[in-house]
RNA sequence: GGGCGGUUAGCUCAGCGGUAGAGCAUCGGCCUUACAAGCCGGGGGUCGCUGGUUCGAAACCAGCACCGCCCACCA
């Protein structure tokens, strides 16, 4: 049997993928055996298109996903996609803005009707591009924000909430974006840089007896002033306080008030107070009983308030109200003033903090058990129920947690799980402070009226709340499902650092409260959060549409192989560190698929055309080469197992990858080939081994390179022996090392000999300036009897490994032309040289070896004269450095002796 | 204004208390019948700076510098 010169990836992405989907292998039951290992996908938007973040973030829950599946847990791996509010909105809207028309032409019915049909025709697309990414999700179990399911557990939470106290409806300062026409949360504004102006304002007092001057970097909202603020104790205004301003331009009279949250540092010492467009203005007009003044309507245009400005944009309102003001000579000075500016993080457009009836979350307000929501997400992060990996995120998540201020839920648009709270219209019109009813069913009546006419508030919720639910809501809650039972709390959450405040924390905060049937430490959603950083291009940049350096994860899964993708990924996925990705890496990753494809050509060809099991051979039959392969793999399996429980991708992949090319195929497969030919029991023992290797080399692979070691391990799985073998890699069990060691420490002391001599040997034929393919005399000498026996039996491997015509030895080497290279702990090593050959360039490479033995030698030796080390450092420490002086020294006579008789040799 | 991360070979990054490592790039030599996406050999680093702790520091501590993030209502 024979496998193709080259790998297809393509192809056998496709079949393998498409076959493991049919073949049910990703299914989980709950009724299954095995510890359970659970995970949901942090669902992208609907909206979304794979980009590296996604790539880079299912990779890696793949690879601990397909480990645990092969360590034999019971996993289940949640997938789906967000509705994502205002994005999706947004999207549709843009839409049908190509017809000329607003979503207000079609009216909200019709409007979010076609925002379904998008969905279904475009939405999701995100989700096969991770299915090419070889993403080994229960497919079955796809989740929607938006699904009947979980919109009962977002209407579910939201009435525990509202009859729990923990949400309210209020009249509030709050971020509008004049664009989306909605209340966003504080986390969706982003604060920008921005140069501008502070405007110095003098504000004439009502009795004509003077004026004051007040400094604000807004002034346009000065039409909604209700005050002037100064501190109390600013001697240059105690006089004026409790006196009145006839406001500029509209004429009205407003208080001087006295506040200490004034600084008198700033500006002119006195502050406009406008506590209907800024936040601070907000908090200090109610300790001042001031009247809230809102002077912009919802697109942030001027309103009647606002007089004769009525009408205007903000920025025409500010142009004309500073000329006005200048005319009327009040405008003291303008100086430059560079702030920051709240813009919308999904329009860019500038925030307006206005008042308004919003729902809110109390999050630090104690819940039934006593405990804020906040609370109690922090103490489960302190009590490690969830702990963060990198550990540092944990200070971020506390920091944000512990200044927390309560969460408006609350959106002014149609796209999303409407708020259940019902109006009684009869009510409303008697009393303008009704409150609805909050039911998780519609009300037939009114419960105080009994009056039927019943509007729901038009408000959807925040898309934050829906996935604030997504651990149990994809899982069945509110229902006490077996899924829930089984996999509730998630073994894992694996997402990027930039949404902790928006996604982690609220599923921390609501995990805890709705899931209350269980011990305080079963609450939370997950035990692990592993926070991926961010994909940087090749310069280190960020990847932003701007920029126009972002890489399409589909290209180069195109151009690479997705194998060499998800390994690239992995490889770079150091905890803590933005990751750099670039061509080389890439290329880096192909070189390494394409190196176990060849090695896996080699092994096929050396094997029976007609495929049938290798009879097991038993480790006493095994060759040494064989025993120090199958024993190494070992090694390779328990690090890399240790690696992924300590979320080390880095790690784990580079274990696999040193196993797999530095030791597998630079030294095992050269080491076979001379067995290989021989045929009888060492070929049997060789090709026994070589298998075996390869299966294990592909399950420990598999995790990373999903396609190519299915594709490979099929190739060779007729010729495999083993009792428990799967039908599919996919599902195989991953490796445990062997309870017995394959080798003795001496024979891996001999084996490291043997690798060090054959290492010396080729430099010294490179030193001859021979080619690698030149035969030569291979000379030992200077062994101790008790190397010499630990070194006898592989005599035969180092004569293959050098191509050696003979390995001869020689107690003196006199009279011969040969150069000698040291091996720690074996002896001399080296090669015939030809008559022609210069030993200069010999004793040159001599000298500067010697030199190095000789700095170390230097330092050891310093050390040892040092009292302090002596008396202070651990015995241990010691006896180990005297043992290394022995050894150096050894080293320094054996190199000086070598250089004087090649002095000799001329 | 607070906080967090980073600074190690030309590049990208491991190492995190006892002789400086990997991959890529580079230089020399090889198409040695698994692999030129390869093989063999070589060169290349006062581990950002300054102090301190220690017998010993790239590693621990403090300060500084520079880069990058996050948070924050100085109008």
């Amino acid at each position: 049997m024979e496998l193709s010169k080259t790998f297809d990836p393509k192809s056998a992405e496709e079949h393998w993928f498409q076959l493991w989907i049919d073949r049910g292998y990703f299914k989980a039951d709950p009724d299954r055996e095995g510890d359970p290992f659970s995970i949901v996908i942090p669902p992208p938007n609907v909206t979304g298109q794979l980009h590296l973040g996604h790539a880079l973030n299912v990779t890696l829950q793949d690879v601990i996903v397909r480990t645990r599946r092969m360590q034999g847990f019971n996993t289940l791996w949640v997938p789906g996609t967000d509705h994502a509010g205002i994005a999706t909105q947004n999207v549709v809207e843009r839409e049908i803005a190509k017809d000329g028309k607003s979503r207000h032409d079609l009216g909200r019915e019709r409007f979010v009707e076609r925002v379904w049909e998008w969905k279904e025709t475009y939405g999701g697309k995100i989700l096969h591009q991770l299915r090419r990414l070889g993403a080994s999700c229960d497919w079955s179990r796809e989740r929607f924000t938006l699904d009947p399911g979980l919109s009962r557990a977002v209407t579910r939470v939201f009435v525990m909430l509202y009859r729990d106290g923990l949400i309210y409806r209020g009249r509030r300062m709050i971020n509008w974006c004049p664009r989306c026409e909605t209340a966003i949360s504080d986390l969706e504004v982003e604060h920008k840089d921005a140069q501008g102006s502070l405007w110095h304002i003098r504000y004439p007092l009502a009795d004509g007896s003077g004026s004051i001057t007040v400094a604000t970097t807004r002034p346009e909202t000065m039409l909604g002033d209700t005050a002037v603020a100064v501190h109390p104790a600013d001697e240059r205004f105690t006089a004026l306080v409790g006196k009145m301003i006839r406001l500029p331009l509209i004429g009205r009279e407003i208080p001087i008030v006295a506040d200490e949250s004034v600084d008198r540092e700033f500006g002119s010492g006195a502050v406009k107070i406008t506590p209907a467009h800024d936040f601070n203005d907000f908090e200090l007009g109610r300790r001042h009983n001031l009247p809230q003044i809102s002077v912009m309507d919802t697109h942030a245009r001027m309103n009647s308030e606002a007089g004769p400005y009525q009408g205007l944009t903000r920025e025409q309102c500010r142009k004309q109200v500073v000329a006005d003001l200048e005319a009327q000579d009040l405008l003291e000075a303008v100086t430059p003033h560079s702030h920051k500016i709240g813009v919308c993080s999904r329009c860019d457009t500038v925030v307006e903090p206005m008042l308004s009836d919003q729902w809110f979350v109390a999050v630090n307000k104690p819940g039934p058990n006593g405990k804020s929501l906040a609370g109690a997400a922090i103490a489960a992060v302190e009590h490690s129920d969830t702990t963060f990996h990198p550990k540092f995120w944990e200070n971020t998540y506390f920091s944000w947690m512990r200044n927390i201020q309560d969460w408006c839920i609350s959106r002014q648009l149609w796209w999303g799980h409407r708020i259940p709270a019902y109006w009684c219209v009869r009510c409303e019109g008697i009393d303008k402070d009704a409150v609805p009813i909050v039911a998780e069913e519609r009300p037939t009546s009114c419960s105080k009226c009994g009056g039927a006419d019943l509007r729901q508030d038009e408000d959807v919720l925040d898309t934050w709340f829906s996935s604030g639910l997504w651990p149990f809501s994809t899982l069945g809650w509110p229902d006490a499902t077996p899924d829930l039972k089984r996999y509730y709390p998630t073994s894992l959450l694996l997402t990027g650092f930039d949404i902790i405040f928006f996604w982690v924390a609220r599923m921390m905060m609501l995990g805890i409260y709705c899931i209350d049937d269980r011990a305080e430490k079963d609450r939370v959603p997950f035990r692990q959060v592993y926070i991926t950083p961010l994909v940087r291009d090749q310069y280190g940049k960020k990847m932003t549409k701007s920029r126009g350096n972002v890489v399409d994860p589909l290209e180069i899964m195109e151009k690479y192989g997705t194998d060499a993708v998800r390994f690239t990924l992995a490889q770079l996925a150091v905890q803590g560190r933005d990751l750099i990705l670039s061509d080389d890496r890439l290329a880096a990753s192909r070189a390494f698929a394409n190196k176990i494809w060849n090695a896996a050509r080699f092994v096929m060809m050396n094997l029976d055309d007609a495929p049938q099991p290798l009879a097991p051979v038993d480790s006493a039959q095994l060759g040494l080469a064989e025993r120090w392969i199958l024993s190494r793999l070992d090694i390779a399996v328990r690090d890399v197992t240790k690696a992924i429980d300590a979320y080390e991708f880095n790690n784990a992949a580079l274990i696999v990858y040193q196993f797999i090319w530095h030791e597998f195929c630079d030294w095992y497969i050269e080491l076979a080939k001379d067995p290989l030919k021989a045929g009888g029991e060492r070929q049997a023992a060789a090709r026994y081994a070589l298998v075996r290797c390869f299966d294990g080399l592909l399950r420990i692979l598999h995790p990373f390179m999903p396609f190519i070691s299915e594709e490979i391990w099929q190739a060779l799985r007729p010729y495999f022996a083993s009792t428990d073998l799967s039908d599919h890699l996919a599902v195989a069990k991953f490796p445990t090392p062997a309870a017995t060691p394959w080798l003795s420490p001496e024979e891996e002391t001999a084996m490291n000999s043997c690798i060090a001599a054959t290492q010396a040997v080729n430099s010294l034929r490179s030193l001859l300036g021979w080619n690698p393919g030149q035969r030569v005399q291979t000379v030992m000498k200077r062994m101790t009897e008790e190397s010499f026996g630990q070194f006898q039996p592989w005599l035969p491997y180092l004569k293959v490994l050098t191509k050696s015509e003979a390995v001869t030895f020689d107690r003196i080497a006199a009279g011969k032309r040969v150069i000698f290279a040291h091996i720690e702990r074996l002896g001399d090593v080296g090669i015939e040289a030809p008559e022609a050959f210069d030993f200069e360039v010999a004793r040159k490479k001599l000298r500067k070896q010697l030199d190095e033995v000789n700095k170390y030698e230097r330092q050891h030796e310093a050390r040892l004269n040092d009292e302090n080390f002596i008396r202070k450092a651990d015995p241990e420490t010691v006896t180990e450095a005297q043992q290394r002086r022995e050894v150096l020294r050894g080293q320094n006579f054996l190199l000086s002796e070598q250089l004087r008789q090649l002095e000799e040799a001329g």
